[in-house]
DNA sequence: CCAATTTCCTTGGTCGAACCAACCTTGGTG
DNA sequence: CACCAAGGTTGGTTCGACCAAGGAAATTGG
């Protein structure tokens, strides 16, 4: 990971650095997912449930910009962890309904102070002003209102 | 991609903002790359080459952050294109000498302009001022120099 | 009220980037 | 000479991101 001196070329690009900071990040969540034995997908959509209450799975997974299948996925894995519970929508029967259970609002707290130490350990070059306006930069690159 | 609106824990963490724009330039540069019948890495390791000059395997995937085994594939894919050639070093004949050649010269700025039009499109919301201030805040989060 | 279309979920894949381990050859060192 | 380190090659694994087809249930339009 030592990175010697790199290409201009590659320093000036944007998508670089983006990327690289990104595979930074994604490894750092992946360590401290596996010791809280879950990952990145869970907090997000245990987040979306907290936030916009009981759902289907389609619209936790646009919400949260996750593909349906893996939705599927991460629901069996939060399921039978207890986090969540899946019941089919009596309003509409072709729906899950997805709810969070106390449990899971619990862990959602726990994964949100994991996450939350890993954006110190990404960011510890950045001040606190230099995080908000790095996440605003961001935020306006993703058109999130 | 339609992104319905996103929970609020989420789009508060940078790590997330960072994947998520990740994946937009990863999209955006595989198209281009395979419009132009190239790769990313291409682009780096040409980039890395017409700066440091020839140099062994090994130091440039340092340089670029692409691990040996993937220089390996790389270098077969532009020796063949014929934009680099690969000749065992006399003076320690375990490394190879990569070397530029002028196709890959020539190749390398048709690249740039591929990928500098990828950043355009990327960062289409910034202005020239916050496309230089996101660009300098990621170059510190990196740590290159 | 039936037919066609759409929505939601499920299933079973593919693809590429990142990474890792083992091995061989060559170079350097004690 | 024996041993270890460095460069390269080969052959993998893993994971996130994505795609396609199909079934069940709802909606729409004639």
């Amino acid at each position: 990971m030592e990175m010697e001196e790199s290409p201009t070329r590659l320093r000036g690009k944007p998508s670089w650095l983006i990327s690289k900071a990104s595979a930074r990040a994604h490894r750092l969540i992946g360590e401290a997912m596996t010791a809280a034995g879950g990952r990145a997908y869970h907090f997000a959509i245990l987040a979306a449930l907290e936030e916009f209450g009981p759902d289907s799975q389609v619209r936790i997974g646009q919400r949260c910009g996750i593909d349906q299948s893996d939705m599927h996925a991460m629901l069996n894995e939060l399921t039978t962890q207890g986090h969540v519970a899946r019941a089919s929508d009596p309003s509409d029967r072709r729906r899950n309904l997805i709810t969070l259970t106390p449990a899971g609002r619990r862990r959602l707290e726990e994964l949100d102070r994991a996450l939350s130490k890993v954006q110190d350990d990404l960011l510890n070059a950045l001040s606190a002003d230099e995080r908000d306006r790095l996440t605003a930069l961001l935020t306006h690159v993703l058109a999130l209102t």
